[in-house]
DNA sequence: TTGTGTCATGTAAACGATTACATAGTGAAA
DNA sequence: TTTCACTATGTAATCGTTTACATGACACAA
C-alpha cells in the first residue's frame, strides 16, 4: 500500500494536521518541522490522495467533458482547449462520446455525475430539449455547453453564430453567380447545429430570392455521402452547381463522390464546409470553409466554468466570431451544361488560384 | 446538498448498512425493505458518491489515458476503442496529451496517480527510456502501452511491428520500380514508432541494394512540411520518386507540398503514409498507407489493463496485425526525368522579362 | 506579577461510503 | 424443548484527508 497522511506524520513525529498544513502551504510551520516533513514525505515517497482531500472538500477538481465523437477532429480540437486551462487550474478532465445518441448523452452525465465532477462541459444533440441539460438543472450543477447553437432559454454556451454563418454562405456563394443549391447535411434532430446552418443557409438564400436548397441527411455515424451526393445531383435538368455540407468531414467525403460521379470541383460544384478543421486545408483541393475558433471555444468555456464552479456568476451565452476561409472547393459557377455522369473526364484542369 | 446514504437509511427508517446492500445489490433483503429503500432513494434522487466508495474499496473504477496529442485522429481513434471496453466495465478514462514532450509525460502520469487512477493506457515518446514509466514500475501501477515499438524490457504493450511494416513500405516501393526514396519524418528522438519505422524502411532498401534513403525530420507539434519537403526534392539529380511518410498527417500535407513544387503525385512521386485515419481515404487522391487497427489496439490494451487491475497477469507484449492499404496516391516510377521546380510562392520571383 | 495576543501544533470530528462482526428472529432437526 | 442454521438487519470501525477548536509556549505590556 502507499503511504499515507499518518505515516508521515509518524515518521516525522508530528501530527497528521501538521503534515496535511504543510501539503496545503500553511506558512503557519516551524522551518525545523517543515524540514522534518518534507524528508518524511520525500522518504516514504508520498502522495496525497485526492479521493480522501476531495471527500472531505467536497471538490473533485475534475470536469465532464461530453462530445458527440473524437473521431470528428473539430471536438478533438476543442478538447484540446479545455485540457489547457483545465490543467492550468489544476482540474483533470473526464472525456466521454456519445455518439449523437440522446440515450448516451443522458447515460454519459449520469456516470460523470456519479463520478462527482465538480461540472461539465457538453456538446448536445439539441440544447432546446435535452434531458441531460434538465437533470443538470435539476442538480444545479455548473455546465457550459459548446458548439451547441445559443438557446431561447438562455443556456449557458460558447458557440457561433450558426445561422449568420449559413447564411453567409449562401450569401458567398450567390456572389459566384451560383444559381442552384443543395445542402449535404448530418441528420438535423442529430444536430441543433447542424439544422441552424441549414436555417441561415434557407435564409440566406430566400433573401437573394431563391428557393430552398435541396437537401440530403446522411447519418453522422454511418454516413453514406456517396449515396446521398448521387441523389442530390441525380437530376440532370436541376443539378446544383452549390454545395453547402453542414461540417468538413462531409464536405472531404463529398468531394470524392462527386469526383467518383465525374464532376470536378471546383469547376462543375463548388463546395463549402464547416467547423475549419486542420486536414481541411491540406486537403486538394483545399477546402473552402467556415472556420469556427475550436480550440478557443474550448479554452473559454473551461475558463467560464471554472468560474462557474468558483462561484462567480457566468457570462454565458458568448458568441465567438467565425471566418468563412477561401479554399480551392469553389469558384465561379460555369455554364451549367449537363454532364454525363460517371463519365470520366480527359481533360484535367488545375484548380484556380483564389485571390 | 445532495443526498446522502444516512439521508436515505433515516427516510426509509433502515441502517446505512441496509441501504449500501440495496445499492450494491446483495440479494439478502426482504422484499418489503428493498421497496422502501428504493422509495427512499427515488424520493430523495439519491445519488452514491463515488469518492466515498473508491476511497473505502480503494479502487477509483477510472483508467488515465496518455497521449502524445488529439490533434492526430490515430490517437483519437484509439481513445475511442478505450472509451467502448471502458464504459463496458464501468470504468471512466481520464484523457492528458502531452504534445510530444517528456516533461510533460512525467507531469500529466504525476497528476493521473494522484487522481488515483487504478492504471494507465500511455503512448510514450520512447518506450525505452521513459522517467514516466519508470515511475509507474517504481509504485507498480498496471499500465499499458499503445502504439510504442514492442520493446526489449517486456514492457506490457500493444501495438505493431513498426519495423516490419516499415520494411513492407520499402518492398512495395521497390515492386513498383522505384529506386529514389525518401522519407518524411516525426522527430525520430520524439517517436520510438517513427524511429522503428524508419529502421525498418532503411533495413528493408538495404536488403534490396539500396542506400539508406534521403531523410528529413519535422517537428510534430509545428512541422514545417513544405520546407521538409523542398529540402528532400531540391537536388534535381537525385530526386526522389517514393516518399515514405511516417504518418499520414505528414503525408497528407506532403502531397500538398509536392503539388506546389509542381510534383504529381502518383505520376511523378509515389507517397506512402502510416496510420490509416479516416480521411486518409477520403482525400485525393487516396492516400496509400500502413493501417493501424487503432480502435482495436485501445480496446485491446483497455482489456489487458482492466484484466491487471484485477489481479490477472498480464498477456502482452501482443503485436496486432497491420495492413497496406493501397490508394491512389503510388504508382508505378515514371522516367524520373528531371522536372523543373515550381516556385511555391511566385510573388517572391519576378517575372523572366523583368530580369 | 498577571493578562493578552500570537504562533506552532495537537485532538478529534467530519466527509460518504463499505463491511466485518454482532444480533435477533425464524423454522426445522434432534 | 433445545439447538442449529439461516436470514435479515444493525453497529461501528474504517478508508485518507481537512479543519474547527483546543492547547501550551512564549513574548510583551501593564
Amino acid at each position: 500500500m502507499s503511504p499515507t497522511l499518518k505515516d508521515v506524520s509518524r515518521l516525522a513525529g508530528v501530527s497528521t494536521a501538521t503534515v496535511s498544513r504543510f501539503i496545503n502551504g500553511s506558512h503557519q510551520l516551524s522551518e525545523g518541522t517543515a524540514l522534518r516533513v518534507q524528508r518524511a514525505i520525500d522518504e516514504l515517497g508520498f502522495r496525497p490522495n485526492s479521493l480522501g482531500r476531495s471527500l472531505k472538500t467536497a471538490s473533485s477538481k475534475s470536469i465532464g467533458v461530453v462530445i458527440p465523437t473524437l473521431s470528428n477532429p473539430v471536438f478533438a480540437e476543442a478538447v484540446s482547449g479545455i485540457t489547457a486551462v483545465a490543467s492550468d487550474s489544476d482540474y483533470s478532465i473526464m472525456v466521454t462520446a456519445t455518439e449523437y445518441s440522446q440515450d448516451q448523452e443522458l447515460k454519459v452525465v449520469n456516470s460523470l455525475l456519479d463520478r462527482q465532477v465538480d461540472g461539465l462541459i457538453l456538446t448536445v444533440t439539441n440544447a432546446n430539449n435535452s434531458p441531460a441539460l434538465d437533470m443538470l438543472e435539476a442538480e444545479s450543477v455548473p455546465y457550459v455547453l459548446i458548439y451547441n447553437q445559443a438557446t431561447l432559454n438562455n443556456r449557458p454556451v460558447v458557440t457561433i453564430d450558426n445561422v449568420v454563418a449559413g447564411r453567409e454562405v449562401a450569401f458567398r456563394l450567390e456572389e459566384l453567380g451560383h444559381q442552384h443549391f443543395a445542402m449535404l447535411s448530418g441528420n438535423l434532430h442529430s444536430s441543433d447545429r447542424a439544422a441552424a446552418r441549414y436555417q441561415g443557409f434557407v435564409q440566406g438564400l430566400a433573401e437573394l430570392g431563391f428557393d430552398a436548397p435541396l437537401i440530403q441527411e446522411i447519418e453522422f455515424s454511418q454516413p453514406n455521402t456517396s449515396a446521398a451526393i448521387r441523389e442530390l445531383f441525380a437530376d440532370p435538368l436541376q443539378r446544383p452547381t452549390a454545395l453547402f455540407c453542414s461540417n468538413d468531414l462531409f464536405a472531404i467525403a463529398a468531394i470524392g463522390a462527386l469526383r467518383e460521379l465525374g464532376l470536378k470541383v471546383p469547376e462543375d460544384v463548388s463546395v463549402v464546409g464547416f467547423d475549419g478543421i486542420t486536414v481541411g486545408s491540406l486537403v486538394q483541393p483545399k477546402l473552402t470553409t467556415v472556420v469556427q475558433p475550436s480550440t478557443e471555444m474550448g479554452a473559454v468555456a473551461a475558463k467560464e466554468l471554472i468560474n462557474t464552479i468558483c462561484g462567480e456568476a457566468p457570462q454565458s451565452p458568448l458568441v465567438l466570431p467565425h471566418k468563412v476561409r477561401e479554399g480551392e472547393s469553389t469558384g465561379p459557377a460555369g455554364k451549367h451544361e449537363p454532364v454525363a455522369l460517371q463519365e470520366p473526364n480527359p481533360t484535367k484542369f488545375f484548380p484556380k488560384e483564389t485571390l
